[in-house]
Parts: C-alpha cells; structure tokens; sequence
RNA sequence: GGGGCGUUAGCUCAGCGGUAGAGCAUUCGGCUUUUAACCGACCGGUCGUAGGUUCAAUCCCUACACGCCCCA
C-alpha cells in the first residue's frame, strides 16, 4: 500500500485514519445521494434576489461536489464546494444540523466531495449561501490539496497530475472547454456544409500522406510491420474516389520527431476533402472557419496572442511563396529563385544544410522556414508551393514548377495546409517514383509508393480541394496558451520513475 | 543533439561553506456571518540522485535524472 515517492506521509496518514472511521460508520463511498441543483444556476438565478425575500422563500437546495474551503468558527463555518459549474458557499452550524454531525464535519478536508441539503440564503456580505440541514461525504479524499491562495503552479504537476491541475486551476479548466467548444463548432460548420465525419485506419501498412518519420508497431497474429499513421490523407481520398463528395476527419496522428513548445508526438489534425472544389475555395473556408471560431470563442473578429493582436476581420493576405521570400530576402534575385546553383548559394551562405538531391524548390522552402515564416503574424497565405515538396498537390496549369497548394499562417506558425489534389494517376505515380528514389538517397522522411492508392486514383478522382488543420495549434491560439502541452489534457512526458 | 535556468516540508517560496526557514495545510485548543477568516500551541526535511573538493557541502565542482525556455 506505501510507496515511498507516492508522499505516503503524515497528511495522508491522517485521512487514512479518517477513512477508517468512515468505513465503521457504514458506506464509506455512498452513491445514493443525488444532486439537484448547480453552483452556476444558483448564481444566475438567486444572486440578485435580496437577503429577505430569499429568507422568506425557503428555497431548499442540493449540491455535490469539492469541498475547496473550510472556515471553522465555533459553532459555525463557512465551507465552499466546486463542481463543474462552479463554486457555492455553504453555512454548517452546529445546532442546525442533525445532533453529532458537526463533530464529524470538523473532521473532514478539503478536498472531501460533500453532498449537502439546505435553505438559500444571503450573509451579510450579501453572498449566496446554503445554510446546511444534511451534509455527507460520499467520497473521502486522502491526498491533501495545493496551498489554497497560490494554487499549483508546478508545471510539470500540473502536466503529470491534471486531475489535480483542473481541479486547482480555473484558468485550465477554461482551456479545456475552450477546446471541447472549438471542436464543436468546427463540426457543426462542416456538417452545415453537407460534410461527412468519417473514420479511417491509424494503423496503415504504408505510412503516407505527409512528410514524417513514423512510429513503427508489429501485429503479432499477421506476423507484419504496422505504422501509426502520420496522416489519414489517401484514405479520405479514397473515400471520395467512392463518392463520399465531402468527407471529413478529426483524430490523432503520429509523428516520430522532437518533443517542442510545438510539437507532442500524437496530435489532432482535421482533414477534410470537397469533390468539384478547388484550393481557393478551401482559402475561403479557412477564412470562414477562423472568423466563427474567434466569435464563437471571443465574441470578436480580434484576438490577443501572446502580447500580439490579431485581426480576423479584414480579408487575410496571400502571398505566393516566391513573392515572400523576395519581401524578406531583399538581396534575393526574383529571376534566379528557381535557379539551383544561386539558390543553392544563398541558402549555404545563411548557414542552411543542403542535401545533394534538394532541387530549387526544397531550397525556396528551407529559405521559407528560415526567414519568412516567423514574420507571418497576421493570418496570411501562402501559395504557390513548389512542386518538388508538394507530392500529393495538383500542378498549377500554366507552371508545372509550383502546385495549386497554399499554407496558412497566424503569429508566425503554421496552422493549416490545403491544395487542390493531385487527380491523375499518372502524375501520381510518378511522383511518389521520385519520393522513392530521395528514399533511396537517404531521405527519412519521403514518402513510400502507395500502389492501392494509385489503384483508387486510376478508377478516377473527381476534382478536389483538401485541408488539413492542426488543432492543437489552433486552440494555442484561440487560448492564448504558450505551448502545446498547455492544451493537451496529458500532454507527452518521458516515464515517472515510481521506484 | 547544443546552450541557459530550475529541482529545499503536502503546496507556494526564502536561504546559506558551520545544528534547515516562512506562510498555507495537518494536529491540539479558542471562536455562530467568514472571504487567503482570525488568535494560541505543536508537528512536519535523505535540501532531485551519485560521486568529488573541504576539518565541515543543501550551498563549490563533475556526472546523471526530471522539468521549463531557446537553438539545430
């Protein structure tokens, strides 16, 4: 039962006295007490009522939840309760409640989850309050509760122990429902616009449908190599190969990469694919998409991240990838930026790897990352991405260098991909040929030749537009949160050593 | 992978080359309208781990672990 790291200590050792003599009065953990009434809705309804009609009221009430505060006065005190709407005052006094059971109560700790039945009424300080006729324990806590004023502030708790984390912290819990309400609203926008939320595999035989090192896992009956998907991608496709038009999937991917303010190795994208669509279209979607979040979250088309304002309500910019690396490379050529040997050179000159088989294109995005997208603080596209790193994106019709693909920015990070897909077999296959062969060079990250998914091509795809959005990213924003791990309920931490 | 910062009581944090500190919490006593309630007393520590330097290390040095931030 003791574990030495688990801070088996004198605290604990007393609530577990506590419990004992719970369990010899009876059910230590009763589940027959049922709650009626919510912190939240009392406010709303009785806040504004004064002390004497209230009095005269009578208006019994029952609450369940945390007991966060426990003022002992004598014969009286003032305890609070949290549940998931909020937090209620409640008055015990001795001679009100039934004979021995303030004794108990001044036993119990905060932390306890309480039932307790009363009457509504306003102290003097013209605050709601339960005055207690019943009070229980239906669940003893034995683990004592951050300091009370400062909270827990320990990060790396608050990240191994969110239980305890979300029930400190308000400001936590307010990101989490922020999130739930951002997911919400994204799916019904997209249900709205005759979408389909589907599920697709996140085992898969050939990882696809993105740059990334994947995890790899074995299925030991079929007695073969399996991968966690790094994106659903090809298999949305194929679903519309089949005539499911609008398809849509919000789950995890996995990528086997560094750990950042960033980056957790699982993370929620949203995919979704329109038939008869193209990527201006899904820039438009995007557009719409942010300015209902920021109202359905802030009430506003303005936001604040970290220090910098946002503004969603102007149309957001476009910029083709070549005309931003111009704006903040000024010492850039624009007639040389497809020209291998000078690009080659400038991007050396700034301390930037070059691999032997990175053409123009993958330069222009190494530059790209360096330079540019750091400055990308107000929403802006990017368009017109190369050819050579965009593998899956349909060719622009009258410049076979770049593809018909943007990315979205917003405070310097990027929060959505989209293009028009990529439709003929051919063009396909050929490029997943080249992805290959960068393989072959030693490439970590290039894509296998996915032959079933050539296969779904070759019976025909409908012209599409696809997106892909982070939403973890999205929520950072939209939180206001510094890192990823603040909006991930458990976020990635190496092992706790328990020993 | 590299660099910086951090790890002291259950929590929030001070501290110092010479017997380890505070507030809150706990325990005991007092208190029937409190708001970080208040008043009094007590209790609470392998100072992240392992080495090293030193008469003496929580403090200085080295390595490691874990975390946070920045860079690749």
């Amino acid at each position: 039962m003791e574990n030495k790291n688990n801070n088996e200590n004198e605290l604990i050792k007393e609530r577990r006295r506590k419990l004992s003599l719970l369990r010899e009065h009876g059910n230590a953990f009763p589940n027959h007490f049922r709650r009626k009434n919510f912190a939240h809705e009392m406010h709303l309804k009785h806040d504004a009522s004064d002390k004497e009609s209230l009095a005269s009221a009578q208006i019994e009430v029952t609450v369940s939840g945390r007991m966060m505060v426990k003022r002992v006065m004598g014969k009286a005190s003032f305890i609070k309760i949290q549940d998931v709407s909020g937090q209620i005052q409640i008055r015990m006094e001795r001679d009100r409640l039934p004979e021995g059971h303030y004794q108990d109560f001044k036993k119990w700790d905060v932390g306890d989850i309480l039932n307790i039945t009363g009457i509504l009424f306003k102290t003097n300080t013209d605050e709601l309050t339960i005055l207690a006729d019943q009070a229980n324990v239906l669940t003893k806590s034995l683990r004592p509760l951050p300091e009370k004023y400062h909270g827990l502030a320990d990060q790396e708790t608050r990240y191994r122990q969110r239980y305890a984390d979300l029930i400190m912290n308000k400001d936590s819990r307010d990101v989490f429902l922020a999130r739930t309400k951002i997911v919400s609203f994204i799916r019904s926008f997209l249900d709205s616009q005759d979408f389909m939320e589907v599920e697709t595999p996140m085992m898969h035989s050939v990882p696809g449908g993105a740059v990334a090192k994947p995890f790899e896992t074995h299925h030991n009956a079929l007695d073969m190599k399996l991968y966690l998907r790094i994106a659903p991608e090809l298999f949305l496709k194929r679903l519309v190969v089949g005539g499911f038009e609008r398809v849509y999937e919000i789950n995890r991917n996995f990528r086997n990469e560094g750990v950042s303010t960033q980056h957790n190795p699982e993370f929620t994208m949203l995919e979704l694919y329109r038939a008869y669509a193209d990527y201006e279209d899904f820039m438009q979607l995007v557009e719409d998409l942010m300015r209902g979040i920021s109202e359905v979250i802030h009430n506003s088309l303005v936001i604040n991240y970290q220090e910098q304002s946002i503004d969603f309500s102007k149309k957001f910019q476009r910029l083709t990838m070549e005309e931003v690396i111009c704006k903040y490379n000024k010492d850039i050529k624009s007639e040389n930026i497809r020209d291998l040997d000078y690009m080659k050179a400038y991007a050396e000159r700034m301390g930037i790897k070059i691999q032997a088989n990175y053409g123009p294109g993958k330069i222009q995005a190494e530059i790209f990352d360096k330079t540019c997208e750091q400055h990308l603080i107000s929403p802006t596209f990017i368009y017109a991405y190369p050819t050579e790193i965009s593998p899956l994106s349909r060719k622009n019709d009258d410049d076979s260098f770049i593809t018909d693909r943007f990315e979205f920015f917003v405070s310097g990070r990027e929060l959505a991909n989209g293009f028009s897909e990529l439709n003929d077999s051919e063009d396909q296959s050929q490029r997943f040929l080249e992805q290959v062969s960068n393989a072959a060079a030693g490439d970590e990250e290039a894509m296998s030749f996915d032959h079933d998914y050539i296969r779904a091509l070759e019976y025909g795809l409908p012209p599409t537009a696809g997106l892909g959005i982070g939403i973890d990213r999205l929520i950072m924003l939209f939180t206001d949160s510094p890192s990823i791990r603040d909006v991930l309920l458990f976020p990635y931490m190496r092992h706790e050593n328990f020993d």
